[in-house]
Formats: structure tokens, sequence, C-alpha cells
RNA sequence: GCCGGCGUAGCUCAGUGGUUAGAGCGACGGUCUCAUAAUCCGUAGGUCGUAGGUUCGACUCCUACCGCCGGCACCA
């Protein structure tokens, strides 16, 4: 039996940071999972490489494409080496075997009647590879702020607006086909609004890949990347994919125009699509204006990979978005896996050693702790089963309390100090400790593969833990006379602030050779950093044209000072303000500021506008400028503003 | 603005009509000594977001409001 799982492939505009590793470690230990269960699985990751932004990223770090390409998607496989992922596949859009089948896509899309050339006039996004429907001339891009071209192109166009009705009864035949439910529930509303065609090729770009007989055109970024998932196993033929682990950021792409260009492809759907929630570092959004972007390997080298994993899976509720920090992590390393599974493997397996000399005793265990040891294991298997890691985990560890309480009950030391008498009672327990801990240690196996590895090996075992099968989940398997192997602490206690200013100190050096890698220059902010240091800025574009002075000059920035500030309804990002710039009436602008100013805070304040932009009408309001302010990527905009006093009306030149 | 979710002990969360609302972590007190100053035992009193309503009875159902989050709309 095979299962086919995958990862996104990750865009190679930025450099690998926990948010991948989460997944990709989710995938993994999914992975260890299925092979338990006797199944022959595949993993594949890789790397998303074409579009805009790359060609950009490279001209900044003064590399072409490719070799900029190359960098970072090396940087990825090694990371994923680094951390002991069970990658199988690691695809690369820009291999030649992945062209060939966006192409083989693209022609049996074409072949069936589902992609038409079409033209399409209007504002495009460069930045982001985006056409910006409804958007004028002047108009800047609704993702990222930058201005955006008018532009008329032929385009290639798939009939999405086709398989509403096929989605929908997609999602209904198969109710596991987009998880966790609040996703599926969002694609199916989005879906009930109805779909529209969407364009697959591009002109305005050259890195990409050729549509077929069209010069011109490279395929659109997700007709491309998506097809990555078929492309990994072209060879062994392992498609369709049994999982798609992806972040809830991209749960449109992989639920709606994945198995539409599937279903019009005529090739097989995938059977199982998860989306996982974010990462919060102390629950802010890591981003790169931030600066609050956290690393996995500096958590690795200071507590290993398990600790990561442990981590990650237990503190998070896969599906929901979780918090990452520093102290939580401490925190859960010295509470479960020092004083609890390390602990309890230290204490298990001195006993044995001391008092029976390093000899499994003869025993069928504890019949309590065997009965709640079978209720335990079911109970986590099934949750494991439904990605649901951390409640598995919770359960897991419940029985590891429930056999520390069951040592001091009975109190071996006592035994062993007891004579003959003690003898049946002794055995009893060591046995119950010691089985218990193979359980714990081979249903621990897939979420910390290296602590379980050491524990396993330490009771003995010659086999190892890849080899372990569902068969071995059952109370009793432990063999009298087995004899332990060499035993040694597996979760050292931390001492946290030692750890984490550690953590912290490789964390600004893997920063710093994450940048040069990049072609960035040295950022000192830490992830902590003060809200003063300066972020992390995205570079400033190269091909930005130059203008002249004249050009400038018609541009009218006016300081102004708002009269009156209002919320506009049915919107939250606009208020809508009454601004003086010396004329006899205030002008009316409509400004996208809410999120980041209330209204009465404004009033009186000395703004900049533009003052000769077109007027335009906002949600049925006039907007006869507009307010300068600087944004930042994924940021709230800030208004500009001076430091010494400036009359109203005063021109900005 | 529309749709959906959430708001329970310091922290993370469980609990969906019925006796005194629970767990883990943290904190405090105690205990054992096999063990990683670990384990184990005990304690900690939270108006269950706010205000109404339904009911014999609500954390659990309904309504409104507040706050947070997500999706859509929106962002000049």
């Amino acid at each position: 039996m095979k299962y086919y799982l995958t990862t996104p492939i990750y865009y190679v505009n930025a450099a690998p940071h926990i948010g991948h590793a989460y997944t990709t470690i989710a995938a993994d230990t999914i992975k260890r999972l299925k092979r338990i269960q006797g199944y022959d699985v595949i993993l594949t990751t890789g790397t998303d490489e074409h579009g805009q932004k790359i060609e950009r990223a490279a001209a900044a770090a003064g590399k072409s494409p490719s070799e900029f390409t190359d960098l970072i998607s090396g940087e990825f496989r090694r990371q994923w080496e680094i951390l002991g992922l069970g990658v199988d596949r690691f695809q690369r859009t820009t291999s030649p075997n992945h062209a060939a089948m966006v192409q083989e896509l693209f022609r049996r899309c074409l072949d069936a009647g589902y992609v038409y050339k079409g033209t399409y006039t209007g504002q495009y996004c460069v930045f982001d590879e985006l056409y910006v429907n409804d958007a004028k001339p002047g108009d800047s891009c609704p993702e990222c702020g930058r201005p955006t071209e008018t532009i008329t192109e032929e385009n290639f166009y798939f009939k999405l607006s086709a398989f509403q009705d096929k989605l929908i009864e997609l999602y209904e035949k198969h109710p596991e086909f987009i998880q966790p439910e609040t996703r599926r529930n969002e694609v199916l509303g989005f879906i009930q609004r109805g779909l529209k065609d969407i364009s697959i090729s591009r002109t305005t770009i050259k890195w990409g890949i050729p549509v077929p007989g069209e010069d011109k055109h490279v395929f659109y970024v997700w007709f491309d990347a998506l097809m990555a998932y078929m492309s990994a196993v072209e060879h062994d033929k392992q498609w369709p994919a049994d999982l798609h682990l992806i972040g809830k950021e991209i749960v449109r792409f992989h639920a709606i125009y994945w198995p539409a260009f599937l279903i019009a492809a005529g090739w097989p759907l995938p059977k199982r699509i998860f989306a996982h929630g974010w990462l919060l570092f102390e629950n802010d959004k890591m981003s790169k204006s931030r600066g609050n972007i956290v690393r996995a390997t500096p958590i690795q080298r200071v507590l290993g990979t398990d600790a990561l994993r442990y981590f990650l899976l237990r503190e998070v509720v896969f599906g929901q978005d979780g918090s990452f920090s520093y102290d939580a992590l401490i925190a859960r390393y010295n509470a479960d896996l020092a004083n609890g599974l390390g602990n309890l493997a230290a204490r298990t397996l001195a006993m044995i050693n001391q008092y029976r000399g390093g000899v499994i005793p003869a025993s069928d265990g504890d019949p309590q702790i065997a009965q709640a040891a079978k209720e335990i294991t079911g109970f986590a298997l099934d949750c494991f089963e439904k990605l649901d890691f951390s409640k598995a985990l919770e359960a897991i560890f419940t029985l590891i309390a429930a056999v520390d309480k069951f040592i001091v009950e009975h109190a071996p030391w006592k035994l062993a100090k007891g004579g003959d008498a003690g003898v049946k009672e002794l055995d009893d327990t060591l046995y119950t400790s010691a089985e218990a801990l193979r359980l714990v240690t081979a249903l621990l196996a897939p979420v910390m593969p290296d602590a379980a590895a050491k524990i396993w090996a330490q009771l003995g075992f010659s086999s190892t833990i890849d080899d372990i099968r569902a068969g071995d989940l059952h109370w009793g398997h432990l063999k009298r006379g087995q004899k332990l192997g060499p035993v040694e602490g597996v979760f050292p206690r931390a001492v946290a602030k030692e750890s984490i200013d550690k953590m912290r100190e490789l964390e600004a050096e893997e920063v710093t050779r994450q940048r040069a890698l990049l072609g960035q220059p040295a950022e000192p902010a830490a992830p902590d950093a003060p809200a003063s240091a300066a972020p992390a800025l995205a570079p400033i574009r190269e091909d930005v044209s130059q203008i002249s002075i004249d050009d400038f000059a018609k541009v009218d920035l006016r300081v102004g000072i708002v009269k009156d500030a209002a919320r506009v309804k049915g919107a939250d990002k606009l208020l809508h303000l009454h601004v003086d710039i010396g004329e006899p009436e205030p002008r009316s602008i409509v400004a996208g500021i809410a999120l980041a100013y209330k209204p009465e805070d404004l009033v009186g304040r000395k703004v900049v506008i533009v003052a000769n932009l077109a007027p335009r009408k906002l949600r049925g309001l006039e907007s006869q400028g507009m307010i300068v302010a600087a944004s930042r990527e994924g940021d709230v905009p800030v208004l500009a503003g001076f430091h010494e006093d400036v009359p109203i009306g005063a021109k900005l030149k």
C-alpha cells in the first residue's frame, strides 16, 4: 500500500524559517506514522522558483535568476537535511521534467476545451503579478500598494467558471477533501458567490515556463506550481496524492484551482487537503517588516530537533493558529520532556540496572497500567489519524504520569531492600515501567525520532525505530531477559535564561548568514529588538523608472489639517476625512487608514495630501485627493508628518 | 458591511441544559529517594466577556452589545 503526501513547494524569495519547518516537520511526522501502519510512504517537497519577484530578488542579489534560485533552493534542501526530515523527492519548478508536465497539463486542458485565448486591458501589479480588477489607471495595487500599470495583453484563460457545480459536488461527496471544516466552509462560501475564469499565462514575465507554441507567454504561477505535486512522482507513478499538507493562506488554490485543473485534464484528484494555521511569534504575526521571524536551526542546536518537533505539534492545535515563544518552548521542554519522558526513562532504566543487573525481569505487568496503556494507545492513534497531534501527545503523556505514580506507589527501592518477599512485586513493577516506557517510546517515535531511537537502544532493542509497526503497539511485547543498552539521559533539563540567550544569539547569526545569502546587507536587529529599531525593509525596486524634476513637479503635495474624520459605513479600512489645505472648502478625502488610526485621533492633525489627483468615488463618497502614508509589507500605514510646525496649504517640493 | 468562529482559574485550554465548573503548566506547602533540585501528595476559590430572555434549572439554548480572530467585500 502506498501513501503519498506533500508539503507545499516553498517560494524561494525568502530563506527557510520556522514556518516552513512547521509544515515539513508535520509532514515528516505523518510519514513516520503511516510507515508504522505499514504503508510505503512517499513524501515530497520542493521549491517554487518562477516569477517576477524572483527575477527581481535575483537582480538585487547581483545574480542571474537561475544562480539565485539554485542557491535558495539548495538552502531549503539543506534545511530539511539538517533537521533530519525524511524527504523522498525534492521537486524544483525549474527542472525540465516539471516544465514538460505543466505543458502537458496545458495541452490537455486546451484539448478538452477548458482553455481559450482572451484579451485583458486593465491594471496590473507587476510586483504581485496580479490583475487588479475594477481598478483605474493610476490606482495602486490592493496587495502591496505599489502603483499598477495599464496593460493590454493577450492571455490564455482557464474556464474556472465551468467548475462551480463540479467542485461543490466534490466537496459534498468527499467532506474530507478539504480540512479542517472551517476551511471547507470558507471555500464553499467562496464558490457559491460564483467563479470567474482565470488567466493562466503572462506576457509581462520572462522567468517562467513557456506556453507551447506561444513564445511570448509563460505560465501563471499557480498553473505552474501546483503541477509540482505530479511532476515529483512522475517516474514512479505515485499520483494521486493521499494528502496535501498546506498552510491556510493557500487553501483557495489547492481546493479550487487544483481540482479544477485536474478534472479538466482528466487526471485523478488528490484525496485530502489539510490546511494548518499560522505560527505566530508571541501572538504577533511573524513578518519581515516586524523582524520577528524565527528560524528552526537555532532551536535545534540548543534543545535538539525533537524539542522543536514536540513543541510545535504539542503546543499548537493542528489546523489552528498557534504561538511560538521561547518561554513556552522552554516550559514545554522542561515539564514534559525533561521531567516527564526523560526522567521516566532515566529512573526506570536505572532501577533495572541496579536491582536486576540490567535485565528485563519476567512479568505480565500490572493489569491496570496495561489497561490504561491499551486505552491511551487506541485514543492516541485515533487522534494521530485525524492529524490532531496535540491531543494525541497530551494523551500519551498521561500514561507517563500514570506510570510515575505507579512507581511511587510500589516503591521499588523499598522492595529491593525487603528480601525475598518483594521479589515478585519488584519484578512486576520494573517490568510494568519498562514496558510502558517501550510503548510510549514507540508511540512518540514519529514525533520525536531522535529521542525515541536513543531510548529504544537503551531498552536493549537491536532493531531501529523505523522497524516499529502497528503490531508492536500492544502491551507485553517487551521480552523477559532482554539486556539493556548503555543508559544516558535523553532530555537534560534546560536552564531557561541560558538556553534562551543562546538561541537568540544563534538566531542573530543565522539571520546574518541568510541575509548574506540573499545578497542583503547585514541587519543587526534581533528578533526581540525594540520597535524603534529599523525593520528589514523590502529592497527598493531596481526597475523603478527614473523621472525628471518636471515629472515630480506635476505632483502637488500640500500640507493640510484634518477637520473631521469618520468611519465609512461598510468598509473596515476606510476613513472619510475633511482636510483643510487653505482652500475655501475643506477637501473630502477617503483614505484606507482606518486600521491604523481612530477618527478622533486624527482631528487637528497635520497631514500631507496629493492635491491634484483626479477625484474618485469610493463607497459612494468622493475622494478629492490622497493622504500620504508610509506602508510596510503586511503592516498598517503610518501617516507622513512634520517635526516643526508647518502652515496649512504649504507645498512640498 | 456580510458570513463564520472565539471570549471559562496567572498561562494554555477541556467542558454544551441539571448535584459543590475541570485538566495541564506555573505558584505555594508537604513527601519519597529509583531518577534530570526530577517523582508523588495537598492547596490554590474563576461574577464561565457584558446585559437581558427562555426554563423548575444555563457555562451549556435565544437576543442585543463589547472585544478578538478568520473568510468575503474594501484599501488610491
